[in-house]
DNA sequence: AAGTGGTCTAGACCACTCG
DNA sequence: GAGTGGTCTAGACCACTTC
């Protein structure tokens, strides 16, 4: 991630958009210009625009100028798949409580989504995790075999799994698949967040890989309703999020 | 949206993915044994994987080849922002109902979204959406002042809005936003899906944009539980999606 | 008609992975 | 060390928007 030409003048052009130098709906300077003022290739002008456009903050369509949509940068990975980042980020105090961790047999499901055995062990964790001091999430986590000692060697405090193993293990994440709904809350999830039973919870599953592709973890997060929302910009060009049919459409 | 050369690789490589002849987790072809398979240039066959990486359908590290993620290609920006189209292409039956279509003044919010003079007037449009005749989605949408007409124009069981005023009145959605979370079912809600008060619903308001970015609609769609599920591949090189801090984090 | 972004070429050097 | 992807250049032509 270190410096290259192409995002320094990103990073240029993105100050310039959240200082107001180019308010919302106004046009940038063509990619000649651009080119022209930083003496580089039009090459490198047009990856560093392609670097606005998927972070969101600019649009572009073929014949006009690129449009100013947004002011400010959308978040990163780490914080999109990480709860302790995101939060931190935010400047909320987070705190998490391991309640359980036990070794047990994969559920079919989860042997499926951990591309292991059918029958073979996993570590099951279950955490609650609150900012500042309130109870805002529960966590179940269940984690393939190989990365399991990494886990059960940690803290019951720990404020974020994936950053300990990645420094004490060298287990690093780099790609995530992430489905969203909206589930009742159970007993457990109840007690748990003090909500009601039955009342609206919103739930980021994910599935968390190495850059080798080999899958991590498992994870079922439960929010408290109110306490998060997910945002995404798309456009004609990319639309990262997609919309799937839940198991009962169908009556 | 016509052929040019990267896209016919793509579409190629995407076709080799999807049939199985590269199988998940399988390495593609280097991006010079590729350039000369095709007689491209290197510079193309690099827009071409970039495209199948945005899809998330591959992933990329330097140095090492380039992986095989997914199998199938992620949704469009018309499936994400239309539920006519996203329901049309999983080939469900969709119905939609117009309940409720009143000219009334902008709350403050709706004014702030649509970027328009608190206090002017909107068209606010209450529908009932179904697929295959079960009730899914609630929508609520205020559509800004200039669409107005276009949208009184159009019969009650219109199955696409956004698609009518494309090709009746040429506005066309390029760009949106989307808010994604869970609420309570409130009493019409309740009504209209058939579940009980208070049970959880997935809404996801959403706010489009023309090519010029001017405010088209503003929109809050309630699912009933189960019936979708929002996805996202994400990886250390780009993350579309968002979370936010809802408004009730602090107790 | 002029300006702008979209596509494409044919080179080059560097940083990184892997055996 | 060989192979691979990441970055960059300096051109070219085309499609589209704008006036």
């Amino acid at each position: 991630m270190g410096h290259s030409r192409y995002r320094e003048i990103a990073e240029s052009l993105r100050h310039s958009i959240r200082s107001g130098a180019y308010p919302l709906g106004s046009l940038l300077p063509s990619e000649s210009d651009l080119a022209t003022a930083w003496s580089a290739s039009r090459g490198t002008v047009r990856q560093a625009v392609a670097l606005l456009a998927s972070e969101g903050l600019i649009g572009s369509r073929q014949g006009a100028r690129r449009v100013v949509l947004r002011r400010e940068r959308r978040q990163s990975f780490q914080q999109l798949n990480s709860f302790a980042q995101w939060a931190q980020a935010m400047g909320c105090e987070v705190s998490s409580r391991i309640l359980t961790r036990t070794t047990r047999t994969a559920t079919a499901e989860e042997a499926d989504r951990l591309d292991a055995e059918p029958g073979s062990d996993v570590l099951y964790v279950l955490r609650l995790r609150r900012l500042d001091g309130e109870p805002v999430m529960v966590e179940r986590t269940v984690y393939a075999d190989w990365v399991a000692p990494a886990v059960l060697a940690l803290p019951e405090d720990c404020v974020s799994i994936m950053n300990s193993i990645a420094e004490r293990a060298d287990i690093v994440a780099h790609y995530g698949e992430h489905l969203i709904d909206a589930v009742a809350a159970g007993s457990e999830d109840a007690r748990l967040l003090r909500v009601r039973r039955a009342s609206p919870l919103l739930r980021q599953r994910h599935l968390t890989y190495t850059a080798a592709g080999r899958a991590i973890e498992w994870t079922d997060d439960r929010y408290r309703a109110g306490s998060m929302v997910f945002n995404v910009m798309n456009s004609v060009a990319a639309a990262p999020l997609e919309r799937r049919p839940g198991p009962d459409v169908r009556g």
